[in-house]
DNA sequence: CCGACTTTGTGCATCTGTGCACAAGCGCGT
DNA sequence: ACGCGCTTGTGCACAGATGCACAAAGTCGG
């Protein structure tokens, strides 16, 4: 989970049988990075592809790649693999990707701009179509093919969108305010990238992002790679005495 | 883990027996999370804290709270809580804060510029020693106190600081080469903000944070919420029939 | 000094995720 | 037409993670 990620929605009551015919977290967190993978190789004009080569350019093992497929359905060939377009097809039409989804940002910070302009999302269906912010030095600022608006305005931009997901780009003290009237807005999908942990009602979906996370993640395994040669593997791990530096 | 995140260096050989006195990889995705709400609860005042209660702060249950917290030792005082300074020393020292820890940074474009300005980094003992680009006309700009240099002199760079975190924040096309260099110059742990599956060898720890792939995950979230209304949970589970207002 | 209350640390059961290994299935060459 | 080789899909076993429930261990009031 990153997995890095939030689940707000599991575990919540019936512990009994379920009929379990959902697709599972960790193979939802993998097609994304197939469906690049596919795409790289159609742009290569390959049409088709066996689970080996596909699973080493996504970066899985094999029989991994095999088993998240099977669970969107057999797509796929014995003795040839599968075609590239169908699966594009099928694993996009899975994330519900082939309709345009609004995506309301708040925050128009050094962060927001950067994801504003981040080329990656337009291409998958992702259009930025509000940038709120409670700046009154920001607001009316053009970025890109949209003009920023006071964050009042977000119920309002919500309600005009329907379905649409929020992006939280904002300091950590604002984050759990605009997320409130996010959720009062009806938005059921949240990406959050203040430094919180925000607070929703089980039906709303929150994905949070971390970027100092991710770098303490690196530093206790560079930290652990370092002192390695201080355990060793006799038999009880006897405390490693570790001379702290600082 | 998250999620989402890229594991390198985990199940390669050694199948055998092994003293397994490691901290988990998904209790060390969790430590960052407890330390900032620690520090948020010493600014408040508070001296110790019960596990349940920095549980909610954290947005985790209690249980899995002491057990994380139980394999970095037994901190903790029955009937009482953990004292909250002591705590976050202990979990500053496992994660390895508590040094600087020099990052060097490729890539001085929308999202480059947003890192190099992040303020979450500092405070964790991360500084942002080097900031390189390929484009003449970034080179030589001023961003905070740093000065954009030429990639060319990425080697110097890692020469000069020794042991230190690369981020690669360059469009895809470039960052396998910016990461081949990294690994040449002796950078082990990698951030990488780029859509690529990167190639290093095993001692190189890579971790991937792709804000496309996580919207993805969102639309699917969302997209099964939707679309619940046509699966048929016979048995159990019977969706709350959401009103899909558009 | 003692008993009641609070909270930690952990044994146990469950569930999820991963990887091996192989049978089933498909195309192709002969 | 038929067998051969290749690849998928999956049964199975194992490792890892999660949550329950409770004994151990501490504090606090009397």
């Amino acid at each position: 989970m990153t997995q890095q990620g939030a689940r707000s929605c599991a575990a919540q009551a019936l512990p009994a049988a379920r009929p379990r015919a959902q697709v599972p977290d960790a193979t939802v967190a993998r097609l994304p990075v197939y469906l690049r993978a596919l795409r790289a190789l159609a742009d290569d004009g390959r049409t088709t592809v066996s689970s080996a080569a596909l699973a080493a350019a996504a970066g899985v093992a094999s029989a991994q790649l095999r088993r998240d497929l099977s669970h969107l359905g057999s797509y796929g060939t014995r003795g040839v693999g599968y075609e590239v377009q169908e699966l594009v097809l099928h694993i996009s039409r899975e994330l519900g990707l082939g309709r345009r989804w609004p995506v309301v940002l708040v925050g128009v910070g050094n962060l927001g701009l950067a994801l504003a302009g981040y080329a990656g999302f337009d291409e998958r269906g992702f259009t930025i179509d509000a940038l709120l912010d409670v700046d009154e030095t920001r607001i009316g600022q053009h970025v890109g093919d949209q003009v920023v608006r006071h964050v009042d305005e977000l119920e309002d931009v919500v309600r005009s969108f329907g379905v649409c997901i929020g992006v939280i780009a904002t300091p950590g003290t604002a984050a759990q305010d605009v997320c409130d009237r996010m959720v009062g807005a009806g938005v059921r999908s949240i990406l959050n990238f203040a430094p919180v942990v925000l607070r929703v009602p089980p039906q709303v979906d929150v994905r949070k992002v971390d970027l100092s996370n991710e770098l303490q993640i690196l530093s206790f395994r560079e930290h652990r790679k370092t002192g390695l040669h201080l355990v060793d593997g006799s038999g009880a791990d006897g405390p490693p005495a570790g001379t702290v530096p600082a």
